[in-house]
DNA sequence: ATGTTGTTCCAACATTTGATGGAAACATAA
DNA sequence: TTATGTTTCCATCAAATGTTGGAACAACAT
C-alpha cells in the first residue's frame, strides 16, 4: 500500500509534493511553533484550506516532513556507503565528510529539522509519538567502528553522534557563523570541510584493527 | 547606571529576578515561539500582567534572557580561564571540558538558548538587532591557539566553534540522546566528557609551538 | 488618617493561528 | 450534455496569544 507521503515524494510537482517541499523549508527555518500553516500555504501560493485538504492538521504535516527528510537522509547515507566501501578509514572519513557536507548544504532544512528535534520541546506532545530511525548504528557499522549494526556499544554511538552533530551544526548555523566570520558562502563551505576533518579524523584515526593510513 | 537586567541578576528572589529565571527555562525548552508569556507567568505563579509590568513585551523579555545567559557564560569562562592558566594544552582542555560540561549540565538552558539563536529564525525580526558578544576569540586566546584576542584567524574561530557546539549539543540533546542510549543521567554525563575528550583533544594536541604533553 | 508610590490581579481587547463548511471550479466518464 | 468525483478558494469560527486599562492592594512617608 502506498502512503500519502510516498505519493508526495514520488511526485514533487503534485500539489501534495509542492506543499511538502515548502513545509520542509518553513518548518526547518522557524521550527514547529515558529512556522504557521499560513506561511506555508502562502509560500506554495495556495489557500490555507487547500493545505488542510491535502495534509490534515499541522502536526500531521510536520510528521510527514520529518519522515520525508529522514528518508532522504537514509538514501544519501546508503549512497555514500557504497562509495566509501572498502577504503581505509581516513579516506572513508574524508570522502564521506565531503559528500555529506555538500549534500546537507544543498538541503539545509534536513539539518535544521533534525537539530530542532534534538534540542527543542514542543507544546503539542503528540508529535514525538511516532517512530523515526536514527542511523547511528548504521554509520558506526559503515565506519568500521563495530562489527555488526546490532549491539553497537554506547560509547561508539556517542562518537557517531558527535560527528553527525558537528556537520549539522555548521550547516544549520551557516547564517549565524558566516556573519560572524564575514566570509562568502563558498569560502565558508571549504572551511567547514577543513574544520570537520581537522577535528574528527585525528580522533578516529589512531591505531586499532582498522586505524591509520597503511 | 544600573539596568533593569542587572538589578534582576543581583536579586534573583525579587519578582523581576524570579520571572527572568523562569523565562530562561521556558524560552530554553520551547524556543521563542514555543514559549508563551502565559506559560512563563504560570511557572512563576503570577498573573500575566505582572510579567508585562516588569519586563514589557515578550521580545524585550527574551532579549534580557539572552543577555543574562550570555553574562553567566562569560563569567564562567573567565573562572575556568584562571584555573587552567599556565597548564599544558592537553591538560587545559581536559579540565575546561570537564568544568564546562558540569556547568552547562547544571544550566542546560544556556546551551539551549544559544543553539536556538544559532539555528533558528524568528518571525519577529527585531530580536536579532541587539549586540551579543560571542567569546570565540577569548576561548581561542585562552587555548593558546592565537597570540592575542584580536585578529584571530577564521580557521581558528571555526575550530573553537566546533568545540563549543560539541558541548552544547550533548547538553541540549540530553533528553533525546539519553532515551536513545537508555542510560541514566550520571552515566550519560561521564560518557559525554569521555567522548568530548576523545574527539577534541587529538585534534588540537599535535605538535606545534604549544602542542603535546611534555 | 491621608496621600503617594509601587505592585498585583481581574477583565477585557485585538490579532494571530489552527481548523472547517460550503460554494465554486475543474476534470472526467457515461 | 449530464452526472460524478475531485480540487480549490472564500468566508468564517473558536481557541490561543500578545497586550493593556483600571481597580484593588500593600508599603510607607507625612
Amino acid at each position: 500500500m502506498v502512503t500519502p507521503l510516498e505519493k508526495a515524494r514520488r511526485d514533487p510537482d503534485s500539489m501534495k509534493g509542492r506543499i511538502l517541499g515548502k513545509a520542509r523549508r518553513i518548518f526547518g527555518e522557524y521550527g514547529y511553533h515558529g512556522a504557521t500553516t499560513r506561511m506555508i500555504a502562502e509560500e506554495v501560493g495556495i489557500d490555507i484550506s487547500t493545505l488542510y485538504y491535502h495534509w490534515g492538521e499541522k502536526s500531521d504535516l510536520y510528521e510527514s516532513v520529518i519522515l520525508d527528510v529522514t528518508e532522504d537522509l537514509r538514501e544519501k547515507l546508503q549512497e555514500v556507503e557504497t562509495i566509501i566501501h572498502g577504503l581505509v578509514l581516513t579516506r572513508r572519513m574524508e570522502i564521506s565528510l565531503d559528500l555529506m557536507t555538500d549534500y546537507l548544504f544543498e538541503h539545509p532544512e534536513i539539518s535544521n529539522l533534525l537539530l530542532f528535534r534534538y534540542f527543542g520541546k514542543t507544546r503539542d506532545e503528540s508529535i514525538f509519538d511516532f517512530y523515526v530511525p536514527e542511523f547511528v548504528s548504521d554509520i558506526a557499522r559503515s565506519m568500521g567502528l563495530c562489527k555488526s549494526r546490532e549491539n553497537v556499544p554506547n560509547i561508539v554511538r556517542m562518537r557517531v553522534l558527535a560527528m553527525m552533530n558537528a556537520i549539522h551544526n555548521f550547516v544549520s548555523g551557516e547564517n549565524f557563523f558566516r556573519s560572524m566570520l564575514k566570509i562568502p558562502r563558498d569560502e565558508y563551505l571549504d572551511m567547514v570541510k577543513e574544520t570537520l576533518k581537522f577535528i574528527l579524523i585525528p580522533a578516529f584515526d589512531r591505531g586499532g584493527p582498522d586505524g591509520g593510513t597503511p
